[in-house]
DNA sequence: CCGGACAGTTTTTTT
DNA sequence: AACTGTCCGG
């Protein structure tokens, strides 16, 4: 209930930070030292003092992150905490712009995803001629790194020879297709994720009226994971500083979103760009025992990279971290499962006690895979969303086109659902479509192209009129396009078709299908996080990226073979490999009590080697580690469930054999 | 020329 | 699961 509890639980460290007086701070904390808790106990503080809950944002880097803190900030404060905001920076910047959308010169707009843009690269770019191919970068690449310009605010040519330096040739093309690319975002008002972020930068930079709007609501800004954010992110707070209190929080060996952007020189800069800013140090973790922290410090010392590190552990000594060698994947997700199986039935702990954190989503498959077939109840994060599976996208094409069909992006995924129709008629056809916005028309059309069933541009016409009752619109549009899924998915069409009565449950609770629409692009939910929206007792199955600023007492570290850590494309670049270093830190500091690394390849360990310029090549971060630090067992075959796990594993299932005495 | 079927390959990480 | 390349039929 009180504040004045919250800040006494604080360190001294943490104290001083959380009560500065300083209008601009920059605190540099360690993994599991209390970042998020210093955040809380400012934004309780500054309550405390007397400024508004609404004058407050909290600004993180991802969803997660975002959702994470108001948990935090709603479980410590309660009703007092009402107003404050904590989100994103997208969100954020949607906020302003829907809110006053006429000081950014926009009307009407709507936002499109990657999937969007990589279609509409996919049109502007032309297909590959076979007898003569150009070698025009792929429409994924083009995205990246148009992405990657913007977001690091550098000129194309300086991105494509850091991202891409094998396009550089083709650079005039590439700009081409980009400034394309752009007339036709803007002739049909559509923002893609950057250009959130990008117009409300250019705005804020023009207009001095706009600045003091954004400074007015909100006079404390606290960033979250500094280390990830990126210049032109920097450039959203830049202009503000004058006005505004900055109170940012970061962790330098834990930044791991370079593919973004991100930068930390927003860090290390931090005093010259904010030069009365005050430095905060947080260097005792509260998370770990010290062996998981020696590891994690030794890793970070191998590096040629100052971090300036050292990890101290409050807690004091606990269990070794272990090692475990496997002859190949199945078996070390066998293991894993097992042993965690294992834990819950003989010594009693909980499932969600556990945490398997993974490189990738697709790394998480055999994990998932073995989890399965032992029972292991999990969940995993970090994987695919609901609202970004293939199947659901044809079905959302659908209800945009229906709610706005001057959508020809979404009329090109609409088309090309059918039989028959490919890239070019679609993309002829849907321009016919811009030209006639009516219902009729288009369904005239549609008609007479022949190739669409005639019950399904009925029921388009029913849901043009239900736009209101979005429920009944999700439902017509699965009746819509279920016969032609059916056939375009036919092998796991079963397990899709489930994915929709989920929409329609997200649908119901909107109340126009455009909102509907709009709120998914940003935050797209996860199937997991439907399915099980309350906290039941599960493992959680998560990849490193997702995992930053979570914990877990037993933390599982799948996969840290050779040519994984760092991944061999990250091979003989410095600064990617130096990435992945960090990558695996953040993985290996999410432990309270355990650390539990696993690997393949019993007898294969690459070396370290030197690259044709003489530069060190880091081939695998863990050869040179020794016993003291973590301890090492070779399972040269599976390890079978114990018969005494496997007894009491049915025991408890038979206990739930009873009826519901409720 | 277009689209579709099939086979083989290849998966980072997020808004 | 998604992307790629190739071959074949309209």
């Amino acid at each position: 209930m009180s504040l004045a509890a919250l800040i006494d639980e604080l360190n001294p460290q943490q104290k001083q930070a959380a009560t500065t007086d300083a209008k601009h701070s920059l605190v540099l904390a360690g993994a599991g030292c209390g970042k998020t808790k210093t955040i809380v106990a400012r934004a309780a503080y500054l309550i405390d003092q007397g400024v508004p809950a609404n004058q407050i944002q909290i600004l993180t880097f991802t969803r997660r992150a975002a959702s994470e803190i108001v948990a935090r900030v709603e479980l410590a404060l309660g009703e007092q905490a009402k107003g404050l905001r904590a989100s994103t920076f997208h969100t954020f910047c949607m906020y302003l712009l829907r809110r006053i959308p006429k000081a950014f010169g926009l009307e009407q707009f709507s936002i499109i995803d990657r999937d969007d843009q990589l279609m509409m690269f996919r049109l502007i770019r032309g297909r590959d001629d076979k007898k003569n191919p150009n070698y025009l970068p792929k429409p994924q690449e083009l995205c990246d790194l148009y992405s990657f310009a913007r977001n690091t605010r550098q000129k194309l040519s300086i991105a494509l020879e850091k991202q891409m330096p094998e396009y550089l040739a083709l650079k005039d093309q590439i700009a081409d297709i980009m400034k394309e690319y752009e007339a036709r975002k803007k002739a049909r008002s559509f923002l893609d994720y950057d250009d959130i972020l990008a117009v409300v930068a250019a705005a804020l930079a023009q207009s001095d009226g706009l600045v003091e709007y954004v400074s007015s609501i909100c006079r404390h800004m606290l960033v979250d994971e500094m280390q990830d954010t990126n210049p032109l992110q920097w450039a959203l707070l830049e202009p503000l500083k004058e006005h505004i209190s900055l109170f940012c929080v970061g962790d330098d060996a834990q930044s791991i979103y370079g593919f973004r952007g991100a930068d930390f020189e927003n860090i290390h800069h931090f005093k010259e760009r904010v030069p009365d800013a005050q430095i905060f140090k947080l260097e005792k973790n509260y998370r770990s025992t010290q062996e998981i922290l020696d590891l994690s410090n030794w890793l970070l010392d191998q590096s040629e990279i100052k971090y300036d590190k050292r990890l101290d552990a409050h807690r004091g000594e606990g269990i070794k971290p272990k090692m475990h060698i496997f002859p190949n994947e199945f078996d070390e997700a066998k293991w894993i499962a097992i042993d965690i199986k294992e834990r819950h039935y003989l010594n009693g702990n909980k499932w969600s006690d556990h945490m398997v954190l993974v490189r990738s989503s697709f790394a998480a498959r055999h994990i998932e895979a073995a989890c399965i077939a032992a029972n292991v109840p999990y969940r995993f994060i970090g994987g695919m969303k609901l609202l970004e599976t293939a199947h659901v996208k044809d079905l959302l094409s659908l209800l945009r086109v229906v709610a706005n069909p001057l959508d020809d992006i979404a009329w090109m995924r609409f088309l090309t659902l059918w039989n028959g129709v490919g890239d070019v008629g679609a993309s002829k056809l849907s321009q016919q479509l811009l030209a006639e916005p009516e219902m009729e028309k288009i369904a005239d059309k549609l008609e007479k192209f022949g190739k669409i069933p005639l019950e399904t541009i009925l029921i388009m016409k029913q849901m043009a009129v239900l736009k209101t009752e979005v429920q009944a619109c999700v439902t017509l549009a699965i009746q819509a396009i279920e016969n032609q899924l059916a056939e375009n998915y036919k092998k796991d069409w079963n397990r899709r078709q489930g994915d929709f009565e989920l929409v329609k449950q997200l649908a119901s609770k909107h109340a126009q299908v455009s909102e509907f629409l709009e709120e998914y692009v940003l935050d797209p939910v996860s199937i997991s996080e439907i399915e099980r929206q309350s906290d039941i007792d599960v493992v959680t199955l998560i990849t490193i990226h997702s995992a930053k600023g979570t914990e877990q007492k037993v933390c599982y570290v799948a996969n840290v073979t050779p040519g994984q850590y760092p991944h061999a494309r990250a091979q003989g670049s410095f600064d990617d490999v130096e990435e992945e270093r960090r990558v695996l830190y953040v993985a290996l500091t999410r432990a309270q009590d355990e650390l539990i690394l696993t690997k393949q390849n019993l007898n294969h360990w690459a070396r370290e080697t030197v690259d044709e310029q003489g530069r060190k090549v880091e081939s695998y971060f863990m050869n040179d580690l020794t016993r003291n630090l973590c301890t090492m067992e070779t399972h040269y075959k599976t390890r079978q469930q114990t018969v005494k796990s496997a007894l009491i594993e049915r025991q408890s299932i038979n206990l739930d054999f009873g009826i519901d005495l409720d």
